[in-house]
DNA sequence: ACCTGAACACCGTTCAAGT
DNA sequence: ACCTGAACACCGTTCAAGT
């Protein structure tokens, strides 16, 4: 989206007093509620200003528009996603494929469903930003937590490792959130969540060179 | 979100006179235009109203409010991609698993990658919409194709259908999603997609019993 | 049967004034 | 260094009046 480049997405400044940041806390905890109850359409500046006990401005002077709150929020849930995903993938490390699948999967899937109402408003309010810098940050990390492990698996080698991994985190993010936006009953949801981890085992093990 | 269910995102009136059928295509022309160009944040019925020749009052005739327009957008395209799952689909009745995969997989990466502006636009402009129905009524058209196209298959037959389609469905939707959200290099788009067809085939050939 | 557009309520954002 | 809140421009939506 050409049109919102122009305008930055970063915080206006950060808290130099213990003060300010409560009412940083404070502004993020009223965001995050509003937009579980009522969803980005019906998030008012005023109504989070209100919930968080400051005025609208003291909000202003934090965030330089509304788009800047949600992309906040949404970045700091990504740090927090990021790094569960590098101590799943430093933990499996030199542990063979089938486990580092089935624990990669399992971070993920957990991650996202176990506050299900906080994910799904986070992914409703950040569709419409322009949000690419801050997907390209996670993806570079969580690429490179999960080709280091893969890189030690046990049983394993892997020809065109670059390759292989991306396949394997484009899969698994990807159906984890198009399982989620299915809003599969938690039989049906498990089912297919192990699914999931028999499907990137008999890819991997296709892909592989036994070896090591 | 329940905030928005008290909404009806049903459109007002189907059109009963040429003149207001013409209408009602140059009312979704300058919406998708303008949510190319500008995103969901920047569309104003009045910029919708302007391009599309009429009066604001007009597109009120149609649809209740600025969401259902989106929504009405969407299920249209919705629509077409259902179509296109069911054509190939019925296209493969009968064949190999190997080329049942390939197929579907081509189908659904195209559809989304071929105008990838509007595929954009579109997946961001409907994000923060009550769109559940929506995605159910996709799912469940898509699911009948797939499924009665796996049944078919001349090298395999599978215990949990059911369950295997499913996986198969959510694996490729959700991982061509995130393909697309990656901003990938055509060369790398290219060999994501070819390893997507190499995995579905690997899982489909894990849990087959070969038969028939 | 369909269209118009001024009018109203409300929201994002600013900034002069406060502590 | 941080906070306040009235004021302004603009957007979604309506409805009395038109063809």
């Amino acid at each position: 989206m050409a049109s919102t480049a122009a305008r930055s997405l970063n915080p206006r400044k950060t808290p130099r007093q213990a003060r300010s940041a409560f009412t940083l806390d404070a502004i993020f905890e009223a965001t995050i509620q509003l937009l579980v109850a009522d969803g980005m359409h019906r998030l008012t500046t005023t109504k989070v200003a209100e919930r968080a006990g400051v005025s609208v401005g003291t909000m202003y002077q934090y965030f330089p528009h509304k788009e800047a709150l949600v992309y906040a929020l949404n970045e700091r849930y990504l740090e927090a996603l990021a790094a569960r995903i590098e101590t799943t993938c430093q933990a499996c490390q030199g542990r063979p494929i089938a486990e580092m699948v089935e624990a990669l999967i399992d971070t993920y899937w957990r991650a996202k469903m176990e506050r299900a109402d906080v994910t799904r408003a986070l992914y409703r309010s950040v569709a419409e930003l322009d949000n690419q810098a801050m997907i390209d940050a996670f993806a570079s990390r969580a690429n490179a937590a999960t080709s280091a492990m893969l890189a030690s698996a046990s049983d394993a080698r892997f020809t065109d490792l670059r390759n292989v991994n991306l396949t394997l985190v484009t899969v698994v993010f990807g159906a984890v959130r198009n399982a989620f936006e299915r809003n599969l009953r938690p039989t049906e949801a498990r089912k297919l969540r192990r699914q999931l981890v028999v499907m990137c085992r008999a890819y991997l093990e296709s892909v592989a060179r036994p070896s090591a």
